[in-house]
DNA sequence: ATTTATGTTCTCGTCTCCGAAACGCCGGTA
DNA sequence: TACCGGCGTTTCGGAGACGAGAACATAAAT
């Protein structure tokens, strides 16, 4: 397995890294300094960038292009998992007026994919695209839960279990008793581990020849961790998972 | 103005659009004949682009990686715009009860950034991230309708007015002549001018300072055009068109 | 065992990418 | 008006990476 790696696209990536970290929008001499990069450089690989679409000049400032988006939608469709999930999505918000999400696993990590709104939704910041480590969430413990256990313990040795707030496990030992809980339980909680304050109940989806991935809905703890509320937003989400896995079958 | 670029990127960009046309999945070798450029070369590539995430590997064949929904994620937040009328345009959706669009104009194309099916929705292929052409399309049109003549001469100029369908409009004039309608009226409609079979409602939006937008309300003719169901829509869209400037001005 | 496909590695000559510095342009300023 | 400081853009040369082709490894099919 060779090491060799093409630096100019190395190059082109750490532009468009770099244009996100200056809060999206950024000149060439700004950027330059940013990454540490010949002026020149950089204005080369934006006009690059520019001409195809992964990058818009506004005037002497660049931002990130629509064209990333394109191939994003062809990312996230390509198993046909989202688009038999997200109606279901949908209608989760509905019924609970929380936030609905729908993840999927990549490279170990955890992808928003699409996230509903219901009428009492927090306005957290859960953009679509956005990557999260699977052992801080709810979604993403559950879709730990469908990996096969010699994976789970690759993905913990890669990218190890960072602590996001003072509730997020960090022993490897409580992850595994935890993923025994969800797969025999088949719901999975995240009491304040992502964020402080938020409550998330998930349901692994059963998703055989395709994505790992995973359904939940969040909210303040103070709505969502109440009996009555739990146990109408834990059926919500069993309908709909069998919901999905019926149509991802048929 | 230069044109030099950086041809390796250019080399990457091109292998994330060979794995699009090849249905979004190759391997090495296939993807290589595709493009006509040396198998070590693609290997290269395509391993580069699997270290930062842009493309995944799944066994021996690779795909796009949900790395660029992240970015486009970004791409499509940038000014506010988009938070703002998602709500709206899901709402849209669910009274209509046919499919919900939310486009922005970049380069000259229009990009579909958002869309929401109601009850009813045909299930036409309007991936979130797609491309279009801005004259043959309602949303499109109704973008037009906000740039200022000159902007559109450049646009017709760059992408020319390809015809789509019988309907769609292939003469300056006659485009310009439907544009100032459109802004006379408030409403730019496709009459099957996309898609045949398929009737489009479309409002501008105002969104002074930020990107240019338009929504529409997709279905077929058969309901979709019928006087009762049109006044329905257009009303809808007026609604839904005037909360959303007003939040963006708010 | 042989064949044939694949992904991966190796090697090398050419071309290109990178960086520094110069240029042109614009807005503010005395 | 002349100056200055900032920007994006262009120029230019040398180091070095990229791209092509061929060799190698591996796996599946025959």
């Amino acid at each position: 397995m060779s090491e060799e790696r093409v630096r100019a696209t190395e190059t082109s990536i750490r532009a468009l890294e770099g244009l996100v970290e200056l809060d999206g929008e950024a000149g060439v001499t700004e950027l330059a300094t940013h990454l540490s990069i010949a002026k020149s450089t950089v204005y080369k690989h934006l006009r690059t960038l520019e001409s195809k679409g992964f990058v818009v000049q506004y005037g002497d400032r660049y931002r990130i292009g629509l064209r990333t988006l394109e191939f994003g939608g062809y990312a996230r469709r390509y198993d046909g998992v989202y688009d038999t999930a997200r109606p279901e999505v949908d209608r989760l918000a509905e019924e609970t007026g929380e936030l609905a999400n729908l993840m999927f696993e990549e490279g170990g990590r955890g992808v928003y994919v699409h996230t509903a709104s219901g009428e009492d939704a927090v306005d957290i910041d859960t953009q679509t695209g956005r990557h999260a480590h699977l052992h801080s969430t709810g979604v993403g413990k559950a879709i730990l839960a469908t990996l096969p256990d010699e994976r789970i313990e690759t993905i913990v040795d890669v990218h190890g279990l960072p602590r996001a707030t003072p509730h997020t496990i960090t022993a490897e030992t409580e992850l595994f008793e935890e993923i025994d809980a969800i797969r025999s339980e088949g719901v999975a909680y995240d009491r304040e581990e992502c964020v402080e304050g938020m409550f998330c109940i998930a349901r692994p989806l059963s998703t055989p020849g395709r994505r790992p991935a995973a359904i939940s809905v969040t909210g303040p703890v103070s709505r969502v961790a109440t009996g009555g509320t739990e146990e109408r937003i834990r059926t919500a989400l069993e309908r709909a998972g069998n919901v999905i896995e019926l149509n991802l079958t048929a």
